[in-house]
DNA sequence: CCATGGTTCATGGTATACCAGATTGCGAAA
DNA sequence: TTTCGCAATCTGGTATACCATGAACCATGG
């Protein structure tokens, strides 16, 4: 038929609520949500006609937005961009020491040895030196690391739940990761736990994927306030009576 | 001021699709969803006019629910309570035992001697003998017993997220527990766990914790046709792009 | 100038109307 | 009798209008 009209790879069961949904979480993602001065409001209306819909489908998509605990929408006052406290983020990653040493464990147990030998490919893409040099893609190796050892569980849910702190997370994490010091100790890390995990020694994998997590957690703990400035380190965020829910 | 006027607490900004959403929720815990016969369809205009409002907070509320897994919201076909399939219902299970086993070492770190003390309580409060003999009794005996676990970590998400996923277990849980041969090994265990804790052994609590939780997890497996009957035994549910989520 | 009370406006909650896709059933044709 | 097709209808998605409640502002009186 020649030239085609071009017509978009199609809304293949294209929904606006779903739409509008990525737009604001990543929209939200790429937020500096920890400085001052941004503005954390969220107006119904405005986002309406500034998309050119109706509110309904913005409305769908907030409320599956504060469910999931990225806004906070007070009734009559507006809808706000949730910043989480210490405490939240602290918890997320308390959660998320549980999910992947668990996920270790499973992939000692059902993970094939091609699926740890692209684990280790990922583990060894970069060595302590150049970690140090290239910490923007070291970051992401990082990131896909870890990601790999939730995939190789094999179990879904983990990797799903996981995925969802991340998200969370990603904000800390981008002004937590200046820190170069930090990088060497986590390629070591991560050695071992592929040394682990190739040994199937699931108590083992488990415990050091565990305290490798553990330590940002302290980290987190100890720098918060450089982290996110002085101004914002004591505030506490709403009590919420929050959410946090699964398949 | 002597006598006050004595308003009642008043619904603290009650709101309508948080009702319907507690309404519907309940609804379909204390549904046998697996049982062959049940209608798991769900209309938003009967709803509506059944409940006496319009359709815009039970589009609300089911949109909740499809986010945590509880109903399959096809377009244009309808909304249909979803049954799990055993695949979800074991992840859930791992995930759990992840959690939990978390918590006990949460626990085992961070409470008081008073708040074990009360976990002994719970867990000594049924001997073997008395939980084979009233099942029921014990079984939410049991969960107290979890549940206090849970709380000990004082790592709130970890409580949130586990008592989602319980929530989804009920229906199961409802029909696993009838098999009393479980129930004596379930107050050894308990028993274990609880000694574990005492001694502020963190490693040893985490792995009790989570070898018994995934005893349940062995349990399930072999049991599942059993459990819903032959015919729903190898449905697969709809794929699903699902879910799960967090604070 | 300050305190009090009411009016207006902004904003999320709810109701209703309309749209489009999917199902179902019936009737005509083979 | 079976099969195909069309139309009535059911159902979730979207748009729009209205409601109720806080907040902000203003006016009035002390």
């Amino acid at each position: 038929m020649g030239t085609q009209l071009e017509l978009k790879p199609v809304n293949g069961s294209f929904s606006l609520k779903e739409h509008i949904y990525d737009v604001l979480k990543t929209s939200i993602m790429n937020l500096d949500i920890y400085d001052e001065g941004t503005n954390l409001r969220m107006d119904e209306r405005t986002l309406a006609d500034q998309l050119g819909i109706s509110r309904t489908p913005i409305r769908e998509a907030i409320m599956r937005l504060e469910q999931e605990g990225f806004v906070d929408i007070q009734p009559r006052r507006g809808v706000f961009i949730r910043r989480k406290s210490l405490n939240e983020i602290l918890e997320m990653i308390v959660v998320w020491a549980a999910l992947e040493s668990m996920a270790a464990r499973m992939a000692c147990l059902h993970a094939t040895d091609e699926e740890i030998a692209e684990l280790r490919r990922l583990g060894t893409k970069y060595t302590k030196d150049r970690a140090k040099a290239e910490l923007s893609e070291y970051s992401e190796a990082n990131i896909e690391f870890h990601l790999c050892i939730l995939r190789l569980s094999k179990t879904r849910l983990i990797e799903t739940i996981a995925q969802g702190l991340f998200t969370h997370l990603k904000a800390v994490r981008r002004k937590a990761l200046r820190d170069t010091s930090r990088a060497d100790r986590s390629v070591v890390d991560h050695m071992h736990i592929i040394e682990a995990i190739e040994a199937r020694d699931a108590g083992l994998a488990e415990e050091l994927v565990r305290e490798h997590t553990m330590r940002l957690h302290a980290y987190i703990r100890r720098s918060w306030k450089f982290i996110v400035g002085e101004a914002l380190a004591d505030q506490s965020t709403t009590p919420q009576t929050e959410s946090l829910q699964e398949t």
